[in-house]
DNA sequence: CCTCCACCGGAACTTACGGAGT
DNA sequence: ACTCCGTAAGTTCCGGTGGAGG
């Protein structure tokens, strides 16, 4: 085959026969209508509403489980009054949107308020301290309202305290021109507990729920979405229902739904089917779960790979940290490695926890103490395979294979 | 009803590193 | 060149704690 020719057959493959705009089921997209979601939608327009006198509006505060829209709803508003308030009123405030999960550190996200305040602060180098009296002075020379979203503060708060989110809140009282509304979003139910009662109740001067989806209502997200996104008829019968009640089993999470539904979609095109089926919509699960496993191992640091590795060589579960950290430092000792201390372990196996690639109980055995029973949420071999793809790490199950 | 195991989990500290300001 | 700062990984120390077994 002619280099032209395979260059014009991927090209050709582009303008796809599956999808119009694929793009709609991506998860940072924002819809134009988000079904189920008038009334959050009300509640939080209502509050945002001074910023059409250029008044302050109050620290809102936003809970609701992963995939429940409290991402897209927030954009969605706060862009809409932002459009209105010049169409109608001819008054701007700026606003920023921060991703604390990304931006987790004091330093992190003052940098990224700075930026949509247009001044610019190194990546490193200064204090915080500093920083933070730099954006103060940027806000009272631009004298506007600042809208500061950050999407799940828990992050954030977890590392470095709610330091920042007590400053944010009373920095109004410091400024004579200019003002600052925090919007706070999280999934963390017990967020909240384990804030400073003056954050507390500044910060949740507002609140709004966003409850979880049930399976009918992420058909309808599902079904508006698809007909943006495929072309007429590709989607058969019985896709958008199964890709509804996986992710309604999985606490009503839409974003996991989308995902499904675009995979299992890319899945069919890269087979060249003429439409998505039941059948793809399983690969695509498999698939994301390899990604999600790939992309834990990524981040983690050595010492996690090799915590998950001891998992994945013992059939994928524990029973006690104590039976973990004694199979581990047998694996760093047969390999010539210093192990870490169990405190350490201790927290690895929380941060794995939290990333969903494993599950930890808290079991209590009485007289035998309490402790984590910890199983692999995906199958050793997916956790292997991905391991092997780790360079340092090859070499050292080349080693334990062959001991 | 109390004890006491095998941990959990908070906090402060260390080490190594790389960038900024002066 | 020197100091100050933030980040990441890890350590040290230690105060909890739920419930089976005495």
């Amino acid at each position: 085959m002619k280099l032209d020719d395979i260059i014009l057959n991927i090209l050709a493959k582009r303008s796809s026969a599956i999808f119009a705009n694929r793009e709609v089921l991506r998860p940072d997209y924002v819809p134009d209508s988000l079904p189920h979601r008038e009334e959050q939608i009300k509640e939080l327009t209502n509050i945002l509403a001074p910023l059409l006198n250029e008044e302050r509006p109050s620290n809102v505060f936003i809970y609701g489980l992963t995939g429940t829209g409290k991402t897209a709803v927030t954009k969605y508003v706060i862009r809409k009054v932002n459009e209105y308030a010049g169409k109608l009123k001819g008054v701007s405030f700026l606003y920023t949107y921060i991703n604390c999960r990304h931006e987790d550190t004091t330093y992190r996200v003052l940098r990224n308020i700075a930026g949509s305040l247009k001044i610019k602060i190194p990546f490193t180098g200064l204090s915080t301290a500093e920083v933070f009296s730099r954006v103060v002075k940027a806000v009272e020379i631009i004298g506007k309202v600042v809208v500061v979203i950050l999407d799940e503060v828990d992050f954030l708060v977890k590392k470095q305290g709610d330091d920042l989110l007590y400053r944010l809140t009373r920095v109004n009282d410091e400024l004579s021109r200019g003002k600052v509304t925090v919007i706070g979003i999280t999934n963390d139910v017990k967020f909240m507990e384990r804030l400073d009662p003056r954050v507390k109740s500044s910060l949740g001067e507002v609140e709004i729920v966003f409850p979880p989806y049930d399976a009918i209502q992420l058909s309808d997200i599902l079904r508006e979405r698809a007909k943006l996104a495929f072309k007429d008829g590709v989607i058969k019968d019985g896709v958008i229902e199964y890709c509804a009640s996986i992710a309604a089993r999985e606490h009503g999470d839409a974003r996991r739904a989308l995902d499904l539904l675009r995979v299992a979609g890319e899945i069919a095109e890269r087979e060249g089917a003429d439409g998505v089926t039941v059948e793809h919509v399983k690969k695509a699960r498999e698939e994301l779960e390899r990604d999600m496993v790939v992309d834990v191992i990524r981040t983690m640091p050595y010492h996690g790979k090799l915590i998950l590795f001891t998992l994945a060589v013992n059939e994928g579960r524990v029973e006690s940290t104590g039976e973990l950290y004694v199979k581990y430092r047998e694996l760093c000792r047969k390999v010539g490695l210093e192990p870490v201390t169990q405190r350490r372990v201790s927290d690895l196996i929380s941060e794995l926890d939290m990333l969903g690639i494993i599950n930890a109980r808290i079991i209590n055995r009485g007289r035998y103490g309490k402790t984590r029973q910890a199983a692999l949420t995906v199958s050793p071999q997916t956790v292997l395979k991905a391991l092997s793809g780790d360079l340092r790490l090859e070499e050292f199950v080349k080693k334990y294979w062959n001991r």
